[in-house]
RNA sequence: UGGGGCGUCGCCAAGUGGUAAGGCACUGGAUUUUGAUUCCAGCAUUCGCAGGUUCGAAUCCUGCCGCCCCAGCCA
C-alpha cells in the first residue's frame, strides 16, 4: 500500500467528517470506503483523484477499502476494461481489501426490489421511454403520474417476476420507485429501478433479462459491502436524496433476508448504513477527461491507443514515464474541496520533476547533433571518463564515458551571432564540456550554402576535470555525446494534446478536435552515450540538460534504443526567451 | 417560475468569530562543471458585491451578483 504522505496533510473537508465520525464512534469507529468504476473504459488522472482518495482515507484510518466495479450495464462494459483497471490501480500503488461486481449483488438488487413492490413503493410501468420523458415535466414543471403508478401489489410482483423471467421485449417495461412525480428534485420523479435488456452481461453472461439501474445498485451495493464513507463527484449531490431513501426502506442491516444470498456465496459481510460524501472531479489544463471525448480519440486514431504517451489515461502516463508517486504527490497537493476547477498542468510536471530528480540517473544525450572536433587532440584519442550517475546521491555510483577527439553537441548550444544573455558557444568563446574542460571555438566550418558544418575548437589542458584548473569559471556547460561511440536513438518528443488551456470550452464554436496539438509528439533521430543505451525498457534517467526521459517500454531495446521525453526540465532561459 | 452546489492571490487550497497557511507559477539574489537541483527573499491591509450584528467578521445575518450540475429505461 503506498504511503507517502506529508507529516501532517491537509485537513481536507473529507478528512474531517471522517475523523469526526470516528471521533463520534459512528460506524464502530469503522472506516470502509471503496472505489467503484464502470468498466467501460481505461483509468485516467481523474479516477486517480477517486482511487487515492478513496485508498487514501482507509489506510489513513486503518480502515479498509475495496474495489467494485459497478458493472450494471452490459450494454457498455467489457471483461478488457475489469482487467486494465485492475493494473491500474496497482501500478498506481494500491491494493484492494476486497474485490467485488455489483453484478454479485443482482440477487440482492432483486429481492430488494420486491420488498419495495411489497411495502408499496415501486410499481411496474408500462410507459414507454418517451412517454415517461414527457410524464416527468420538466425542469421547472412538475411531472405527471403513470397510468399504472397505481397498479396493485399482486399484479405488480407477477409482473415484475415475468421481466425477470424474459416474458417482455426490451424496454417495454420498467420497475420504478413510487416517490413524488412533483417533487422540485428531478430524481426522486419515480425513477426507474430496473430496465429490461436482453444482452449477455461480462460477469453474469445470460442469467438476466433486467438489470438494475445506478441509483438502487449503487446505495445498495455499498450497504451490502458495510462501506461507510461513500465518496463521489459533486453531480451526484442532488441523488443523495434518492440514495438514503432506498437505503431506509430497504433496512438491509435489519433484513437478514435481503442478504442471504451472498450468505450462500460467501460474500457477505455485515451489511451497513453508508454516507453518500460529494467532492469536486478535478480538471487538468490542455487534456481532456471525459471517458466519452478519450474514447473518441482512440477510435478515431487522433491517438495511438489507450496508452498512447500523449493521453491522461493511467496507462498513458505509464508510458509517457510518469511515475505512480508523482502521481499521488500531485493528488495529495491539489487537496479535496466541493470546487469547480481546473488545474495548472504545471503542477503535475513540477511532481515529476521533483521524484525524477531525486531518484533518475544522469545521462548525455545530443538530439540535434552539430560536430566538434577538439583539434589539439590526436586524431585516435580515445579515453574513458568517470561520470558521476546522480550530482546528490553517491550511492548511485559511477559509469564510464568515452570521449575521443570528434563529439557531438547540440546544435542550439553553438550562435554565430549570439543574442544578449546567450552563454554558450560562440566564435572565439569558451565554453565548459561537461566533464571534460574547457574548449575554445576557433573556426567555423561551412557548406556552400553558408550552414555551419562543424566546429574546430582547442581543448585547455590546464582545465581537464579534477585539475586545479577545471575551477576557472566560464559562462556555460555543453553535454555532449562521443562522435565514434555515439548510439543512433529514435528519440520521441512528447508535448500538451491540446494547443488550448481548456479544450472542453466550446463558448468560440470550436471543439476539443480542433485544438489538437499537431506538435504533440515530434520523433527524432539523436545519439545517447552508450551507457544509456543499455537501459532495459522502463528504465528512466535525466538526459543532461534536456529533460527526463524513459526508455520505451514497448519499443526499446538496447541494440535499437527508443526513449520517451516524460517532461522537459525547468528552463529559465528558454521561459526568458519565448516572452 | 423548480431543485442542488460553489464563490479566499494567475492556478489549486487552508481557514469553522480574534485580526489571511501551504503548493504551483512568477520576481529578485546566493551556490552550482546540468541556464537543472538547492538555498534565501518577495508575492491578498484583503476573502464575489452591498448592507447589518459584534470590542472584533473570510468566518454570523439579510439582500444582490456570478459560475456549475439535474429533465438516460447511462454511471
Amino acid at each position: 500500500m503506498a504511503n507517502d504522505l506529508p507529516a501532517s496533510p491537509p485537513q481536507h473537508f473529507i478528512r474531517q467528517i471522517v475523523a469526526a465520525d470516528r471521533a463520534a464512534g459512528k460506524h464502530g469507529g469503522a472506516v470502509v470506503t471503496r472505489f467503484p468504476p464502470e468498466p467501460n473504459g481505461y483509468l485516467h488522472l481523474g479516477h486517480a483523484k477517486s482511487i487515492c482518495l478513496n485508498f487514501g482515507i482507509a489506510a489513513e484510518n486503518g480502515g479498509r477499502c475495496h474495489l467494485r466495479f459497478d458493472d450494471t450495464n452490459p450494454a457498455r462494459e467489457d471483461p478488457e476494461y475489469v482487467q486494465s483497471i485492475q493494473d491500474d490501480v496497482r501500478w498506481l500503488g494500491f491494493e484492494w481489501d476486497t474485490l467485488r461486481h455489483a453484478s454479485d449483488y443482482f440477487e440482492v438488487f432483486y429481492l430488494g426490489a420486491e420488498k419495495l413492490i411489497r411495502m408499496g413503493l415501486a410499481y411496474v410501468d408500462d410507459l414507454s421511454a418517451e412517454q415517461v420523458r414527457e410524464y416527468r415535466g420538466t425542469l421547472t414543471r412538475p411531472g405527471r403520474e403513470s397510468p399504472f403508478r397505481h397498479r396493485g401489489i399482486e399484479e405488480n410482483l407477477d409482473l415484475f417476476r415475468r421481466m425477470r423471467a424474459g416474458e417482455f421485449a426490451d424496454g417495454s417495461r420498467t420497475l420504478r420507485a413510487r416517490i413524488d412525480m412533483a417533487a422540485g428534485n428531478i430524481n426522486l420523479r419515480d425513477p426507474a429501478i430496473y430496465r429490461i435488456r436482453k444482452l449477455t452481461h461480462q460477469n453474469t453472461g445470460d442469467a438476466w433479462p433486467i438489470y438494475p439501474m445506478y441509483d438502487y445498485a449503487h446505495c445498495v451495493s455499498d450497504a451490502v459491502e458495510g462501506i461507510t464513507h461513500s465518496l463521489c463527484t459533486l453531480e451526484f449531490e442532488d441523488h443523495r436524496p434518492l440514495y438514503d431513501w432506498f437505503l431506509q426502506q430497504l433496512d438491509l442491516p435489519r433484513d437478514a433476508a435481503l442478504t442471504a444470498p451472498l450468505r450462500e456465496r460467501g460474500l457477505w459481510l455485515p451489511p451497513g448504513t453508508p454516507q453518500q460524501i460529494e467532492f469536486a472531479r478535478g480538471n487538468i489544463s490542455y487534456t481532456v477527461m471525459s471517458k466519452r471525448k478519450l474514447l473518441a480519440l482512440v477510435q478515431d486514431g487522433l491517438v495511438d491507443g489507450w496508452d498512447d504517451p500523449r493521453m491522461p489515461t493511467l496507462s498513458g502516463l505509464r508510458r509517457r514515464g510518469y511515475t505512480p508517486a508523482a502521481i499521488r504527490a500531485f493528488w495529495e497537493r491539489i487537496g479535496i474541496s466541493k470546487q469547480n476547477s481546473v488545474i495548472d498542468l504545471g503542477v503535475l510536471e513540477a511532481c515529476v520533476r521533483e521524484d525524477l530528480d531525486a531518484s533518475a540517473p544522469r545521462r548525455m544525450a545530443v538530439l540535434d547533433p552539430l560536430r566538434l572536433v577538439i583539434t589539439n587532440l590526436p586524431g585516435d584519442h580515445t579515453e574513458m571518463l568517470a561520470f558521476a550517475n546522480h550530482p546528490k546521491d553517491d550511492a548511485q555510483g559511477t559509469r564510464a564515458v568515452p570521449f575521443s577527439r570528434e563529439l557531438w553537441i547540440e546544435r542550439e548550444d553553438f550562435m554565430e551571432q549570439p543574442v544578449k544573455g546567450f552563454h554558450r558557444l560562440v566564435p572565439d568563446g569558451e565554453v565548459r564540456l561537461r566533464g571534460v574542460g574547457i574548449v575554445r571555438c576557433q573556426h567555423v566550418i561551412k557548406d556552400a550554402h553558408g550552414s555551419v558544418m562543424e566546429l574546430h575548437c582547442t581543448l585547455d589542458a590546464e582545465t581537464r576535470h579534477g585539475m586545479a584548473g577545471a575551477e576557472r569559471k566560464v559562462k556555460g556547460t555543453l553535454h555532449w555525446v562521443s562522435a565514434a561511440h555515439a548510439i543512433a536513438t529514435e528519440v520521441r518528443l512528447y508535448d500538451r494534446l491540446f494547443d488550448v488551456p481548456d479544450p472542453d470550452d466550446e463558448s468560440d464554436g470550436k471543439t476539443y478536435r480542433d485544438h489538437l496539438n499537431p506538435d504533440s509528439r515530434r520523433v527524432l533521430r539523436g545519439y545517447v552515450e552508450p551507457a544509456a543505451a543499455r537501459a532495459a525498457p522502463a528504465d528512466r534517467c535525466q538526459f543532461e540538460r534536456l529533460g527526463y526521459f524513459i526508455a520505451d517500454p514497448r519499443d526499446h531495446a538496447p541494440p535499437r534504443p527508443v526513449f520517451n521525453r516524460i517532461v522537459t526540465l525547468r528552463d529559465t532561459w528558454a521561459q526568458r526567451a519565448a516572452i
